[in-house]
DNA sequence: ATACGTGCAAAATGTTTGCGGCTCA
DNA sequence: TGAGCCGCAAACATTTTGCACGTAT
């Protein structure tokens, strides 16, 4: 990622071309997206947009987030029993991370990890099947919980 | 598994161990999970239980999932917007395996993978957190619905 | 006897949808 | 002008919880 900055203007930019309208509350959602670091939930994202005076209906949210997943302009994660959450993704893949749950915190980290990526990779060859799209979550205890 | 009596008998065991009371309607739940091959849902189950003319309130399908979950004789998998899945396991991590999601019909084939382990296994090593669980989903077409 | 289990129905979430009105292109 | 977008509120679906009653130990 090229700081939040770009991701909001590749955002804007691949909508454009998609046929989709420029609007008020939909940059204000990518403003909000784009300046999360990782694995927000829509909430997260409502209550950016309260603090920052941005009135948006929830709805609306929803409905930026499912355009901008078929564009893969965000990947959408379920972490156990929680809502539903998402991170802003280049459509080309590129800075691909998983992430590790503490169960403790709750809280999420991002990692990468190459040796891994090649393994699922030779995986995805062995299979029968087209593999397109994948996900590692790790659970654990953090540095902090771990006593 | 070493076939799907054998997992209710070591649930059911393992259930009494840990000071639970038996009852017909939660071992009705156990038969149920155990006769399943893979990754069900609560109403699955609770639609299985009705064909089998046993009368059990969702409620308790839920409840014994959550006891069996902190016993880690299931495990709890979100694929997707739909509901939660479980699937029997044994506490040790034996017969550990993924999971491949179809994107067209939503079929989901299990897999072991024994590099993608060893990959996972040096991660958590490399990573300042202990790891203690992990999932893996892939994500493309299956073989059925590749054209 | 009593702690645990159960069913039911209500509540709590999280997410989607219908609709009338508004706005960008 | 007209297709798409908006906010609101109602609808939905899944899961949790309170409660009064049952039952295994």
């Amino acid at each position: 990622m090229h700081g939040p900055q770009a991701w909001a203007e590749v955002a804007e930019a691949m909508l454009r071309e998609h046929g989709h309208k420029a609007s008020g509350p939909r940059s204000a959602v990518l403003e909000s997206i784009g300046r999360q670091s990782c694995v927000v939930t829509a909430q997260d994202l409502a209550v950016d947009l309260k603090r920052r005076k941005k009135k948006v209906g929830i709805a609306t949210v929803y409905r930026t987030l499912e355009v901008l997943e078929d564009l893969k302009l965000v990947q959408r994660l379920d972490l156990g029993t929680e809502s539903a959450r998402y991170e802003p993704a280049m459509p080309d893949g590129r800075h691909h991370h998983h992430h590790f749950v503490c169960r403790d915190c709750g809280d999420v980290i991002p990692f990468e990890d190459d040796a891994l990526e090649r393994a699922i990779e030779a995986l995805g060859r062995r299979l029968s099947a087209s593999v397109e799209e994948h996900d590692v979550i790790l659970k654990g205890r953090c540095p902090d919980c771990e006593k």
